[in-house]
DNA sequence: ATCGCTATTGATAATCATTATCATTTGCGT
DNA sequence: ACGCAAATGATAATGATTATCAATAGCGAT
């Protein structure tokens, strides 16, 4: 739909990128996917997948300017590769699934207070954390 | 000391590992150094200044066992590469400054139950957790 | 709408950490 | 000391990501 599309537009021009084909087709394939995580072979794959034009340099070189631009948040979870999430500028933290490679978020004011605290004790100026749980989620137990 | 190398001989017959040369070099380097976490290729590059012979492929394969048989805790940072710590098997989480690298460890009782509760929450069998924060230390600032 | 210049793109090579291959060597029970 | 399976190490291979660079495409000025 146009205002979808008038938006991303927008979104692009406020980070002060230039609105290109391959970033119009990133960003509006990030806001279609059900996927929260997406790597950039999965966006890569995906876009082919559409028949879209669109090369994989392309897609690593503007997943990491979205993630400057405070568009995207990248995760690199253990399994060495990272994946991106549109930032919806709520913190969260995660809990991977080992057997099935899904994700589930969640958030919890206590731990994000605790873990002020313990920075503050080691007079350590934090700037980020994160904080991953492994194991099985309920689906494949 | 001869004590010394022979608990580390017992260590490793202990985990079914044969003793051998790379090996007890591996973890003799381990417990002598005075840095807690060591990637695959510093212990390498100490071990090649020492004089001492080794392959960078033993390396990896020595670590990755001695990991397997619980001698060592792997980490996955978001510097991209992994670095290994002796086991002394008290889970402790990490502080890491990213102006100078160095890392810091803490533990936190309140922190674990919480975790444990999210998991709960979720009904996730949690297996292990990651919880880091980054920021800058107290040297750094 | 066209021109021109710079930013962007994309095919490909390069890089970095790590793993696999495989011929040679070594630990260790006999 | 003997012999064989396990271990080693030089090197090739892999997988994710980044760098290179000629061709292309936005977009402000005309």
């Amino acid at each position: 739909m146009i205002d979808n599309k008038l938006s991303e537009k927008e979104q692009l021009r406020n980070v002060g990128l230039k609105v290109t084909h391959p970033r119009m087709r990133i960003l509006a394939l990030l806001e279609e996917s059900d996927q929260i995580h997406l790597s950039a072979e999965a966006v890569y794959r995906m876009l082919i997948d559409r028949e879209e034009e669109i090369g994989l340099a392309t897609v690593y070189r503007v997943l990491t300017q979205f993630e400057q631009a405070g568009i995207l948040k990248r995760h690199n979870f253990e399994t060495g590769h990272s994946v991106f999430e549109l930032d919806r500028g709520e913190h969260h933290d995660h809990l991977l699934c080992t057997s099935c490679g899904g994700v589930e978020e969640f958030y919890d004011d206590r731990i994000e207070t605790l873990q002020h605290e313990i920075a503050a004790q080691h007079q350590f100026e934090i700037a980020d954390h994160a904080l991953t749980l492994y194991g099985v989620c309920k689906n494949c137990l």
